[in-house]
DNA sequence: GAAAATAGATAGACTTGTCTATATATTATT
DNA sequence: AATAATATATAGACAAGTCTATCTATTTTC
């Protein structure tokens, strides 16, 4: 049940380091000497690179998720919480130095038909249209919306990657502020 | 004047390869052997492979626009050229099996601190920008809209880089459908 | 004849993954 | 409580192959 000092150190490591650098760029080599364990140690626990670049998404997701739970816990107003998605996108672009969504750089990176880390990257955004939708059936609407709540959901959703994506191109939150203001109108 | 033919051919095949297969996945020997042209021949053209990725980035510029205005070329009404936009993504995005936008993906790939690249994935988000810009200054609006000009701009951009990255991670057009509705009611 | 193409050897660093041998720490058995 | 067994850590050599880039020597093309 206790999970290995060792392991977490390793997934630790290894995810800094495929953020920042890129999966295809990070070597063993490098996670083993940062991370400061022994070679054997890290394939005791990770028979090879694609599996720990598997645990780095699947943490990954969690890790995001619960941040975000974090972040949008002392708002209640549902509307509010949306719009709050928005700020806790900035708050991590600014912390990442822009360094972009995790999945969609990992998406960008590995090969199209390698359907293992797609499903994965699928999972996240499964989740996170979830999660919008959770918070959109608490709205009330105030008056009769032009855009239907469905619709409304996937232009959030859109809206969200494209800015993030954006904002990582330019190395600067304005998308994400942009975004933030369109969707504060159609909400009404 | 007259672009040499092995030049020519060096870049089609990396491009492919890049795009196909990530820039740092394609090697120089897969180049040079898919391509059937001598190992001296390519670093005579292209000093580096640096060299070869930033002609690969302009000239997949200068192909997408080329594109889009020959895409766009039999219709008149600007508002309907905005979302023929979106049936320019759908039909590349079809045609490429959803490998997403180049230039997002090499935005992914290249390490954070590389300007140099950076500068050139800019290049061709700010062009594009322009573009919408351009049609849309040309739309007549028929009714006071929801959504001021400039936000609208801002909107359209947005959309399209969100629902092509969405689309690329589905593998399916429907993202970009998506987004081409929810233009189509903005737009009025 | 000059320029540009060719094949291919070579350098040197790097890649993932396997392996051995040793040390330490926890757990099970007597 | 003392001993035996198991698990997990370590360092580091090693294999087999990849990578980018340079170089030489020969042939083709303009």
């Amino acid at each position: 049940m206790k999970e290995s000092v060792i392991r977490t150190r390793i997934l630790e490591v290894a995810s800094r380091l495929f953020y920042e650098q890129g999966y295809n760029s990070t070597g063993i080599n490098q996670i083993i000497q940062e991370a400061e364990i022994a070679r054997g140690s890290l394939y005791n626990h990770f028979p090879s690179k694609r599996d720990l670049l598997t645990a780095y998404i699947q943490n990954s997701e969690n890790l995001w998720f619960m941040g975000l739970d974090e972040f949008l816990k002392p708002i209640e107003d549902p509307k509010q919480k949306l719009l709050a998605m928005f700020d806790y996108r900035i708050d991590r672009q600014l912390r990442s130095k822009f360094g972009g969504c995790h999945f969609n750089k990992i998406g960008a990176e590995v090969s199209g038909d390698d359907l293992d880390a797609f499903v994965l990257v699928q999972h996240q955004k499964d989740r996170l249209k979830t999660y919008i939708m959770a918070l959109l059936g608490l709205v009330t609407p105030v008056q009769p919306a032009a855009i239907g709540k469905e619709m409304l959901l996937d232009t959030l959703f859109l809206l969200m990657e494209g800015a993030t994506v954006a904002a990582s191109a330019y190395k600067d939150s304005q998308p994400l502020k942009d975004a933030r203001k369109i969707a504060e109108i159609l909400l009404g």
